[in-house]
DNA sequence: CGCAACACGTGAAAC
DNA sequence: TGTTTCACGTGTTGC
């Protein structure tokens, strides 16, 4: 039987290739793997084989190693299997894609920027949209020293940073905030210790911010 | 020449599967390639080979599938031997990279435009920088595809913005994310769309993170 | 004739 | 335990 008793697998699951000096000294070195000279009638059967092997060797060794530089270039992931590395690699594009298309968009409206200081709130379909498209603003109050914020806008890549630094700048007394995005959306609530009667001056600071922030 | 009697082989050089039908045929009836009543010793040999062996061929009809797929989310070429599908596919991704860095360099410049004049909102350079103090961080499982992080600091002058960017930096497919800023605490949990196995991987991805950001 | 690309069945190894 | 993934050598087909 054959003996081939030595470990040469490369290893697509702890992510290098094992034992890459092994490896190669094995493809190298077991080539001529018949070199008895039976010299039967064989014209050149043993020599046209390994010639064979040897290229179909080369050819999986090359598409493996094509396969693993994919998956060097998709983040995220760090293993899994030949047909996992495919699929994400398809996902990753689409959503690169997707991502492109959203860029894309939102640059030529930054571009043709008009400061929409004035409208309160509606902001309809995803047509308009500036860095941050405010979807709604609620401020309320609860109780007579507790403000509410509610603010809804359309995610986009750093949406919620800005929210942040924006709600920072505003140097509130904040009591809580949350900030959640789900699907195309990011919605923050913020617990504002005030006044019930600062409310609606409250509202104008955050869209006067919001303005400022997008018309930079 | 082309008589193509019995052609089976899908075509990779033709874009689409040839004789889908026929290769179908084949490979359907075939599996039972041996019920030559030989009743040898034959134990469950047959049956469990014939068991491996459909599964050899499932397994290959996946890959190719997926390969097929990953071509047509390239766009510019079409046709090619598998080991230039995956090296243009690369070469794609790579590139989007590339414009995708571009775009982003973009815009922040055009979002850094104006400014300097006699900002009444915005605050300046608030570029101080209070480190990112983690109290807890949990990286858990739920289900197969999904992981959970769970991360909680103490609540500093920046710290939503910097766990917002942290996050953002990371390139994470997130389904859902939530900041809750209450008392002194900052408690931020992310959906991620990943499998289960990267679970620890993502773990240390993002201690890392927060390390060099507050070595910054 | 060889060369290149492929599908196939098989045994080994990992989970 | 068995299921899944893999590399391998081989036969076949089109240039």
């Amino acid at each position: 039987m054959e003996n081939l008793s030595d470990e040469y697998t490369l290893d697509w699951e702890t992510n290098t290739f094992l034992q890459a000096e092994e490896l190669q000294r094995y493809l190298d070195e077991a080539i001529p793997t018949h070199n008895d000279s039976s010299s039967q009638d064989g014209t050149q059967s043993s020599l046209m084989a390994n010639k064979s092997i040897a290229s179909e060797r080369n050819r999986r060794k090359k598409l493996n190693e094509r396969l693993y530089a994919l998956r060097s270039v998709v983040p995220n992931i760090t293993k899994m299997h030949k047909e996992s590395i495919v699929k994400d690699a398809i996902d990753y594009i689409q959503k690169l894609h997707e991502e492109e298309r959203k860029i894309q968009a939102e640059i030529s409206d930054l571009e043709s920027a008009g400061s929409s200081s004035k409208s309160t709130i509606s902001s309809p379909p995803p047509k308009r949209s500036s860095p941050i498209e405010v979807l709604e603003l609620r401020v309320s109050s609860m109780g007579e020293k507790t403000v509410v914020v509610s603010l809804t806008c359309s995610k986009r890549s750093n949406t919620m940073v800005k929210l942040c630094e924006m709600f920072e700048s505003l140097n509130l007394e904040i009591i809580s905030e949350n900030i959640t995005a789900f699907s195309d959306r990011v919605l923050k609530t913020v617990f504002v210790q005030a006044d019930e009667k600062e409310k609606d001056l409250l509202k104008i600071k955050i869209e006067t911010a919001i303005a400022a922030l997008n018309a930079a």
